[in-house]
DNA sequence: CGGTATCCTTTGCGATACTG
DNA sequence: CAGTATCGCAAAGGATACCG
């Protein structure tokens, strides 16, 4: 499929990209998807792992992509217990468009940052003439 | 120090994805930025073509992709007052992975459902014995 | 080890009213 | 038309304690 083809705003693939996000789009999701993309990871390494993350807060996260197919959850009863968590098919699949925003992201962070830093430093009690102005 | 520096799976590709999803993962950005895809909106425009959201979330995220140099903002100071919306290069070039990810979500949103729908029918007071459980 | 349960603070966002 | 100001609720998420 063409990436590229064009999708005009009022077409349900805009409502499906929002949806899509309004799942992977939490703090953590997309976190947990990168690190499961080579190979699976019990519960302690991903922990381990995801910088800042609360034990509550993975689990949640886990669960969640769990019932959205996208990951599997794999228990061992074991002593101690052992439980890993895989990428589905699906999550896979999902990852490659995810990864792909990694590389826009790995290229233009800097920029974004730049913009923000530029944005921010200009906006203290500039007063402009009544001319027409172009931010960006 | 760098006190994370030690952990393996820590590399700056997922961070960065992290950042990048943390501005425009929000409810309405990326409605926004497909929206102006193929051409420069006005701000009631925008307002009219984005079912459900309000005056004020709209002024709050097109003034983040502003700041972020994402979207241009023109002002033309007539009567009744005129404000353009444009995206960037920088925006144009996010919107192309972000289309990728609209892409698989065309494809996959049903899937997801799907999986949802299964997790939630099955929950409900099974009983498993002590044997190994494989959930997908 | 891999979770739950509870509490509490922070953030997101909608509704409404007002303004140049 | 294109905002800004204020309010208030609800969801997200961190801290901590406990459990099989």
């Amino acid at each position: 499929m063409d990436v590229t083809a064009r999708i005009p705003h009022h077409s349900p693939a805009c409502m499906k990209v929002s949806q899509v996000l309004s799942r992977i789009g939490d703090k953590w999701s997309v976190l947990v998807i990168m690190m499961l993309r080579e190979r699976s990871h019990r519960f302690s390494e991903l922990k381990r792992g995801i910088d800042g993350i609360s034990q509550r807060m993975l689990t949640l996260t886990l669960r969640n992509l769990e019932r959205d197919g996208l990951v599997t959850r794999t228990v061992t009863p074991s002593i101690p217990p052992r439980v890993d968590y895989e990428l589905t098919d699906l999550g896979h699949s999902l990852a490659e468009p995810v990864q792909a925003l990694g590389a826009w992201a790995i290229q233009h962070l800097a920029q974004l940052d730049a913009a923000r830093a530029r944005y921010d430093a200009q906006g203290r009690d500039l007063e402009p003439g009544p001319e027409m102005t172009r931010t960006a």
